[in-house]
DNA sequence: ACCATATGTCAAGTGTGCTTGTCATATGGT
DNA sequence: ACCATATGACAAGCACACTTGACATATGGT
């Protein structure tokens, strides 16, 4: 999953612990979405959203083939 | 988190069964977001969007304070 | 009555999303 | 040199997202 978060919160100046904290998550979540190490919830990806005040189609973009399984 | 989809399912008229094959999960895990049992992940969620070609927001609405826990 | 389809739910198992805590590195101010 | 801030990452732990398999109920066609 691709994400603008780098470019969003550089815009407002904010610090990955500030947007962390305007989220309600920990700093290490926001560090492991902007790097894509996982994806975030879909009520986060939301809370996202309303944080930059765009729709989440604005901030991430699932990659070619995402699919995944299970077990 | 609200959701749309027995409408959306039924203006198409498919089975919640139809619907999963066409996301590639299985028919338990549609039943169980339309019951709201559990939240899709994103990518699912970018998936259920573009089955029904609507933007994740016409689909899925946070519920007023679905903040989650700790860990 | 019988069968097929649709829906709802439970159980057990695997991997993800998020937590706190900690460490390492880089940058800029003094 | 020292300190504060910012970022990146790892570990252990818990709850959630998904799987297959199974069972129960309801509806409609024959």
């Amino acid at each position: 999953m691709k994400n603008r978060l780098p470019v969003l919160r550089a815009e407002r100046g904010w610090s990955q612990a500030a947007l962390a904290e305007r989220l309600g998550v920990s700093r290490q979540t926001v560090n492991a979405i902007e790097k894509g190490r996982y994806d975030p919830s879909l009520p986060l990806a939301f809370k996202i959203a309303e944080v930059f005040g765009l729709a989440i189609e604005d901030i991430f973009e699932p990659e070619p083939s995402e699919v995944h399984h299970a077990g």
